[in-house]
DNA sequence: GTGCCTCGAGTTCC
DNA sequence: CTCGAGGCAC
């Protein structure tokens, strides 16, 4: 079973005492003592994880108890006792949540926070759909739930799957948790095949105090706040408990329909209603900027009346066809837009100012806070950003806070930023201590005393001691086993930090010898691992021996490569061979073909082209990257989306004055259909689409024998205008 | 050169 | 989630 990990720090009694005496050398007498002891603590744990959602010890203290426990009754099977906890079958599936993919990702939504933002929002789309400031541009919009969101997957009518959001591509199936919330049918009559409900779950006020009361009543851990009280319920391992818990469902969105619902977002949220999902009251259908801002001044004056937390409301362009063109940006639609209301303020005490270093040197600072609760939550640091920003200067050097500078010993006004990052917003100089200075910025690595530096024209200062700085090396391997790369499971921040303070991890590729190497290391028999852990971080390790090129390329943390610019490597080049031998190439001739070709990919510009030859030339990296390759079992090549369309795996250029559609969104739209999109024309370009007013492009493309369309052809060509 | 738009790298708490 | 800056169109 897995323990929740998101609990506070508890004591954990495995590490309290002294160090428990070896399985095969106790006597017969005290391993029926120690399995009385063991037996105990665990169901105690148990009961207190499921049953009171208050988690009493670590994951791994958890694992490792059950652990030894299992290993004495191993030895002495008579002794077995009858409360045993290896004999608890009923308590959970051991390995929490399974994983669901989403059919359509589950995005996120942009952010505004003032009138301003919400006309320049209906701007930018105007702008992209060609549409003039007067033709009509209906939006719906709706109060923002504060809870968690859920999608629900229906065949035939029938609820079959129930998953959160997780990081938006895959999330943890919660289906039996979703059966029991009232308000999500199990059944809908006059559904298309195949439907995915999106929507909120939340906690009412009046349930969440009742419930907060009977947890204290308990003893039981008590929820800072609703959203809380909701995710707990929803994520319980005993689908019982979460039935207990009064859990509310509000319909909004929708993911994979076999069928349009209707034409406008309206319409779609009509027809859900209509199936019986709740859907809420509070939304409208508004004709432009100026009325969405009035219906925001609505729902804010209604917010203290309504008996559920919302944290703004919600802008989406009605017409769905509209939609469609708009598309997606890397994690948002581009048709539509949260409207934040105005973030909770507290002032609270900066007790100390402490200097991180980040994995490519910088040096960021974080506020230590007295403890203060800011929207719910009790926030004890923030971040300062820079250097800058503690002086009260922007990125321009000109003042923010009216230029007071912020020192140790302030009071300060915080506000989490999106409700989630804690930043400070200002200073009280009334009450500034009399003898305080201002912050001088470190300038040496607090962590290896290299010189920090600050370019001129950057606004970080950063460690130049590259990898022979502690901090730096540690944060570049957390970086390759975090879960947008390596992904390995088992291996977190802790796990990390430990081996390389050891001297174990100091590389990558030594992560892939560490089960060689335990013959020496012994890793079973450290403090929070056991057999099972480590034979299981062992299968998640060897697993990552085969991985996808794009991953491989994010995980080597080279400076301006993230998951994008890594994806549109891995698209240009397909293999890692044919990488590698073209940035070879370009590092051995600054002026050939391979280094014109790295620098005409759409999106990559001679800053990225830079980082990636400096990596190259390095000899370390050369030497850290042929290490690595020698334990991996494939680096996979590039999977172009499984695209049947006429121009899948095609480079295509667009040039001259486009009619139909605007230049943006005739490059979203040749992406989706599994094209790649130049800047410019080269060897390798497939199709040139030449509006009027095309020059250079479409002589050169003529030269080099290229296949040009006119914006009409291509439109044909792609089926649909 | 200027002004978007997007991406990368930093951050917190659960 | 936000800020700074890279990339690109105008």
């Amino acid at each position: 079973m897995a323990q929740k990990s998101e609990s506070e720090a508890h004591p954990d009694p495995e590490t309290e005492g002294p160090t428990p005496v070896a399985p095969e050398s106790l006597s017969a007498e005290a391993a029926a003592a120690e399995l009385e002891r063991l037996a105990g603590i665990i169901n105690t744990a148990n009961d207190a994880y499921h049953q009171d959602d208050a988690p009493v010890m670590s994951d791994a203290s958890f694992d490792a108890l059950k652990a030894r426990n299992a290993a004495i009754e191993a030895r002495f099977p008579d002794l077995k006792r009858a409360d045993s906890p290896s004999e608890q079958v009923g308590a959970a599936p051991a390995e929490g949540f399974g994983k669901v993919r989403h059919a359509v990702r589950m995005l996120s939504l942009a952010n505004a926070f003032d009138a301003e933002d919400i006309t320049d929002f209906d701007g930018r789309i105007r702008r992209y759909l060609n549409l003039s400031e007067d033709a009509a541009l209906a939006y719906t919009s709706e109060p923002k739930i504060d809870g968690l969101s859920l999608s629900l997957r229906y065949e035939s009518g029938r609820l079959v799957q129930a998953a959160t959001r997780g990081d938006g591509s895959e999330g943890e199936n919660v289906t039996a948790n979703a059966r029991t919330i009232a308000d999500i049918p199990h059944h809908i009559s006059d559904a298309p095949e195949v439907l995915e409900v999106r929507g909120e779950v939340y906690m009412s006020h009046a349930d969440f105090e009742a419930l907060n009361a009977r947890q204290a009543e308990r003893g039981g851990k008590t929820f800072a706040n609703p959203r809380n009280a909701a995710a707990g319920s929803l994520r319980q391992l005993d689908a019982e408990i979460t039935r207990a818990r009064p859990l509310c469902f509000f319909a909004y969105a929708w993911g994979e329909v076999s069928e349009p619902l209707a034409d406008t977002q309206w319409g779609a949220i009509e027809r859900l209603a209509e199936m019986g999902f709740r859907t809420n009251p509070l939304t409208r259908r508004c004709d432009g900027p100026q009325a969405l801002i009035g219906h925001y001044a609505e729902i804010e004056q209604q917010r203290a009346t309504l008996d559920y937390d919302i944290d703004g409301v919600v802008y989406k362009v009605d017409d769905l066809a509209l939609q469609g063109r708009l598309g997606f940006r890397s994690t948002t639609p581009r048709w539509a837009i949260a409207h934040k209301f105005p973030a909770e303020l507290a002032w609270t005490r900066l007790d100390a100012i402490d200097i991180q270093v980040g994995r490519t040197g910088a040096l960021s600072p974080v506020a230590r806070l007295s403890p203060v609760t800011v929207g719910g939550v009790v926030v004890s640091n923030a971040t300062l950003h820079n250097e800058d920003y503690i002086a009260g200067l922007d990125n321009n050097g000109a003042p923010i806070r009216e230029g007071r500078d912020i020192r140790i010993g302030d009071w300060v006004q915080v506000y989490r930023a999106g409700d989630v990052i804690p930043k400070i917003k200002d200073v009280d100089l009334a009450r500034r201590p009399e003898d305080s200075a201002a912050y001088s910025f470190p300038e040496t690595c607090p962590e290896c005393g290299s010189d920090a530096i600050r370019e001129p024209g950057d606004s970080v200062r950063r460690c130049s001691g590259g990898m022979a700085c502690p901090a730096q090396a540690i944060e570049k391997l957390k970086h390759f086993v975090g879960r947008t790369a390596f992904d390995i499971d088992g291996l977190g921040a802790k796990q990390i930090e430990m081996f390389f303070t050891a001297g174990e991890i100091t590389s990558p590729a030594e992560i892939f010898t560490l089960e060689a190497r335990n013959v020496d290391l012994k890793l079973q028999e450290r403090d929070g691992f056991g057999e099972t852990s480590v034979a299981k971080l062992f299968a998640a390790i060897n697993e990552r021996r085969t991985i996808p090129l794009e991953r491989f390329l994010f995980a080597l943390g080279i400076r301006h490569v993230g998951q994008t610019t890594a994806r549109t490597l891995a698209a240009t080049y397909l293999t890692l061979d044919a990488l590698l031998a073209a940035l070879k190439a370009a590092v051995a001739d600054p002026e050939g073909e391979a280094y014109a070709e790295l620098e005409g990919i759409d999106g990559i510009g001679p800053t990225v082209v830079r980082e990636l030859l400096e990596f190259m030339a390095e000899a370390h990296n050369r030497t850290v990257l042929d290490d690595l390759l020698a334990q991996l079992r494939e680096v996979e090549p590039f999977d172009a989306p499984a695209q049947d369309s006429p121009v899948a795996g095609k480079t295509v250029v667009f040039t001259g004055t486009l009619e139909a559609m605007t230049r943006d969104e005739a490059k979203a739209r040749a992406e989706s259909l599994g094209a790649r999109v130049s800047g410019s024309v080269s060897k390798k370009t497939d199709i040139l689409v030449a509006g009027p007013g095309a020059g250079s492009k479409a002589k050169k493309a003529a030269e080099l024998g290229i296949t040009t369309l006119t914006e009409q052809e291509w439109l044909e060509l792609i089926g649909g205008g």
